[in-house]
RNA sequence: GGGCGAUUAACUCAGCUGGUUCAGAGUGCCUGCCUUACAAGCAGGAAGUCGGGGGUUCGAGUCCCUCAUCGCCCA
């Protein structure tokens, strides 16, 4: 073993790759098909086909690869199910506009040719993500990968679709839909981002048609004013009493329109006037029901004037007929007022282009039915949510759902699984109705023509997503894997999709199978940067997670991230972070490094072999502060608390491994005795061996590495290895309680030493006063103390004389003397002890205060009171003999 | 307008069920060290009236109310 020595500093370059090629090769990635375990699953959710790795994935993906590395050590029988999602709107832009910088326009080449071009875009990018997730270290079952444009998870879409058309929760109807002007589809209200922009309020006078009087409406759209078709006012406002029932002339129009009261109206908003534009206003649009008012749609799909408005304005875009129709109220001296005005406008998620109110024919979901039981399943706990406080925000959504328009005028997507009846002139009335079917018809049902038109929209992307649970086994058929691993076990994403993705998915699932699509639902932080700004393509303050993986290593970046990561919190990314991570695997590296470096020719025995009388207080010590941090991780996990999970291995395996147990240890690796250095090289192999599975699920690459190094056996890898189970027996308050005193005792005596300037090299002279009781422990581990606090002459007892020249610090009741003949300047010491008294007369007299309270004597439970008491005899003991040394160097 | 979150050291943030040094970590800063695992390191140190104000309690970063500032979501 000994001519295994490892580089001084960790190089993950080549251990990365070698490791990840390792597991594929091994199938160690994929759920074992025979297993009967219990199954744990995740499933990824899909990124953009096209997308490339941003830190929120690094975040996302690392997350789900703790979960399912531990819950594979833990001998779930585990499947990680990757993906990646067609992005409709996303994609076909992206085509587009690449097309487009070729000289060529989408229309012109008409849908097939352009779908050509978008499977040549899926394939040239479509692997980016997968690689750059195999480069991160995600375990996830390649061999299932699931694509949503996928033959078998098309026919599901469809399917999907077939069946709730036929249960009468798909419609078709023309309704008021945000219409993206850019993208020339409609969108979801959830595709919808409403930002606040500064704007105008304009003040228009609207003249009575059969007297001289006028109305005076305030809107913030004035071009919408060419499509008004009436002027309603709340049924409460006297005000206007009389106006109700007559009529107006719009101008610039000439069209005369109702006045009409109607509760909707604000009465505060404006004048308390409203202009009604039903083709352009979902609320108008209702009012223009209830009213039945006439619907004047002015606008071109491309938000440019139509033909329904006086000539002058036809063809202007929506901004230019604004300034158009002010300027011409204005000349006509009906501009009242403008006042500034903030409102909030819808922006298309994907083009960012200012959403259109539109009427449009679409196809929507009723959402009511679907969401009754989503609700349920999170009120009854069969879905929790980490954090829980998300639950509120997913009752609000789904208690105020809305219905769903899932069709898009695009071409990149599942299309529509409709057929309409051009017919010929044999058609019948019933041939107006929807042919829905997965596969394409024949022929009519009614008439019996062939003459077939499908309809040319495609679906939503999230119709397709939402199935992702069900999808990815297999469904709608009845597939083993969908009996094994649904419902999956969790669902690690960002609350920005818990509409979008998350509440549909559960709808889905209790809709399609009558189970819930998962157990779980970790909810990520976003990642801002450090000016807490989100992180964006557009800003350019997205860190490229492949030159970060080259510059420190994937483990170093998982950890750094996932330390930094309270659950659920936004996390505001910094690269010193990943430095930390770097530092703590480097760390690992040379922890190994020394444990290899002192290990004789062979591998030491397991612990389980070395002869119990063997182990001393330090080994003892470890393994019982180990079996701890293994206790109070599994707790983090159970609370899905994950930084902390990593923090406590990061905090046993720096601080009390390698600070402590590692320096204690050399006394028997550097010594004579044969069986005490196998017992300290039994130990830290195991600890070692320990923290590496600990840590495994964080940093899986430099532990399979070490791992590797501390086993003869290369068949076992450590991703297969077992989880660790705390021993309980291990675990010893005493044992811990003991070494507590020697560890306070060897910082107390580096503290005197660098108060009182002694080299570093130099050993010094140590005496302990104190009780049998403890003097008796320290002497136990008297070689580890004067190692690590480089103590020469060493003498300890009850009665022991204070030396003349001194420092002196009391330690656990202990009288600690550091003498220091010719070296210490008594003014030094005297203000040492001045402040030591300082101290602790302040604590003394806090305890003192507590305990004269009666009140709190009387009403605390009897454990803290204890506990004061306890302290305030301890502080009392320590004082006075602060004070008695004082003195006596003073004299 | 409704909801949610944040405010703790110079910076970034932990701190869960109120009660042991609970006032913490990392970074940065200061001092001293290339001590035969690690300078990506070691030893030590300074540094915060826990956003303001009220309340509950024997006891409050912790629970309640309120105000302020910032952020997010929904209407």
């Amino acid at each position: 073993m000994a001519d295994n020595v490892l580089d001084k500093i960790y190089d993950p370059t080549h251990v990365e790759d070698k490791w990840y090629s390792v597991w594929e090769n091994n199938g160690s990635f994929a759920p074992d098909e025979n297993s009967l375990d219990p199954s744990f699953t995740i499933m990824i959710p899909p990124p953009n086909v096209t997308g490339i790795l941003t830190i929120g994935h690094v975040l996302n993906n690392t997350l789900q690869d703790v979960l399912v590395r531990r819950a594979r050590m833990q001998g779930y029988n585990t499947l990680w199910l990757p993906g990646t999602d067609h992005a409709s709107i996303a994609t076909e832009a992206k085509v587009a506009r690449n097309l487009k910088d070729l000289g060529k326009d989408k229309r012109d080449l008409g849908r097939e040719v352009f779908l050509t071009h978008a499977w040549d875009w899926t394939e040239k990018y479509g692997g980016i993500i997968i690689k750059q997730l195999k480069k991160l270290g995600c375990s996830c079952d390649w061999s299932r990968e699931q694509f949503t444009m996928d033959d078998d998870y098309s026919h599901a879409v469809l399917e999907s679709f077939v069946r709730l058309y036929n249960d009468g929760l798909i419609y078709r109807g023309e309704r008021i839909i945000n219409w993206d002007p850019v993208g020339l589809t409609a969108l979801s209200d959830e595709e919808v981002i409403y930002q606040e922009t500064k704007g105008h309020l304009w003040y228009f006078k609207y003249p009575l048609k059969d007297s001289d009087g006028s109305v005076i409406v305030a809107t913030t759209r004035p071009e919408t004013m060419l499509g008004d078709t009436g002027i309603a006012v709340n049924p409460d406002d006297v005000r206007y009493e009389k106006l109700v029932g007559k009529s107006v002339i719009l101008p610039l129009v000439g069209r005369e329109i109702p006045v009409f009261s109607d509760n909707y109206v604000d009465k505060d908003f404006g004048t308390g006037c409203v202009k009604v534009t039903p083709a352009h206003d979902p609320n108008d649009f209702d009012m223009g029901e209830r009213h039945g008012l006439e619907v004047i749609n002015i606008l071109h799909q491309n938000a440019t004037l139509n033909e329904n408005v006086p000539e002058k304005f036809r063809g202007l875009d929506r901004y230019d007929a604004r300034k158009a129709v002010v300027k011409d109220m204005e000349a006509l001296g009906l501009l009242v007022k403008v006042e500034d005005y903030v409102n909030n406008v819808g922006h298309s998620e994907r083009t960012d282009a200012v959403v259109e109110p539109y009427l449009s024919k679409q196809w929507f979901v009723k959402m009511k039915p679907l969401a009754g039981p989503a609700l349920k399943a999170v009120k009854e706990g069969r879905v929790s949510f980490f954090p829980s406080r998300w639950v509120k925000t997913y009752d609000h959504w789904l208690e105020n759902i809305r219905d769903w328009c899932i069709s898009r005028q695009l071409w990149w997507g599942h299309r529509i699984p409709v057929w309409y009846c051009v017919g010929d002139d044999h058609c019948l009335l019933e041939c107006k109705e929807p042919i829905v079917s997965v596969l394409p018809p024949e022929k009519c049902p009614h008439c019996g023509s062939t003459n077939l038109a499908q309809d040319e929209d495609v679906l939503d992307t999230w119709f397709s997503s939402w199935l992702w649970p069900l999808a990815t086994l297999g469904w709608p058929n009845d597939t083993k894997d969908l009996k094994r691993f649904y419902p999956s076990s969790d669902l690690v994403t960002g609350p920005d999709i818990i509409f979008f993705w998350v509440a549909r998915m559960i709808m889905a699932g209790l809709y399609f199978k009558n189970e819930i699509p998962f157990e779980r639902v970790y909810f990520t932080g976003i990642i801002r940067d450090n000016l807490g700004r989100k992180m964006s393509k557009s800003l350019g303050n997205s860190p490229d997670p492949l030159d970060l993986i080259a510059t420190y290593g994937a483990d170093a970046l998982r950890v750094g991230l996932l330390i930094i990561a309270p659950q659920g919190n936004d996390i505001l990314f910094n690269e010193d972070d990943i430095e930390q991570g770097r530092n703590f695997m480097n760390k690992l590296w040379n922890s190994a490094r020394f444990v290899l470096m002192n290990l004789d020719d062979d591998l030491p025995c397991d612990i389980s072999q070395v002869p119990d009388g063997h182990l001393d207080t330090t080994d003892r010590w470890i393994l019982s502060r180990l079996n701890h941090t293994i206790q109070q991780v599994d707790i983090a996990y159970s609370r899905y608390r994950m930084n902390e999970a990593v923090k406590l291995v990061y905090d046993f395996a720096w601080g009390d491994f390698c600070d402590w147990y590692i320096e204690f240890a050399k006394v028997r690796l550097y010594g004579n005795d044969t069986d005490a250095r196998k017992t300290a090289q039994s130990v830290s192999v195991t600890v070692l061996k320990t923290i590496m599975k600990l840590l495994h699920p964080y940093a899986p690459f430099i532990t399979e590495e070490i791992w590797s190094k501390l086993n003869s056996d290369d068949e076992v890898t450590l991703i297969h290895s077992p989880w660790p189970v705390a021993a309980e027996n291990l675990i010893r308050e005493d044992i811990e309680t003991d070494m507590q005193v020697i560890m306070d005792l060897t910082q107390a005596i580096r503290n005197v030493r660098i108060d009182l300037n002694v080299p570093p090299g130099k050993q010094a002279a140590l005496m302990i006063r104190g009780s049998e009781h403890m003097i008796a422990k320290v002497i136990a581990n008297k070689d580890y103390l004067c190692r690590l606090a480089r103590i020469g002459d060493f003498s300890a007892g009850e009665s022991l004389e204070k030396p003349h020249h001194a420092a002196t610090v009391v330690v656990h009741q202990m009288e600690v003397f550091v003498p220091l003949e010719g070296l210490i300047d008594i003014n030094d010491e005297i203000a040492r002890l001045k402040k030591q008294i300082a101290d602790m007369d302040g604590r003394l007299k806090a305890v003192n205060g507590k305990l004269k309270n009666a009140n709190f004597v009387s009403r605390a439970p009897h454990h803290v009171v204890e506990h004061e008491q306890i302290k305030q005899a301890k502080y009392a003991e320590n004082l006075q003999k602060l004070q008695e040394n004082l003195k006596s160097i003073e004299e």
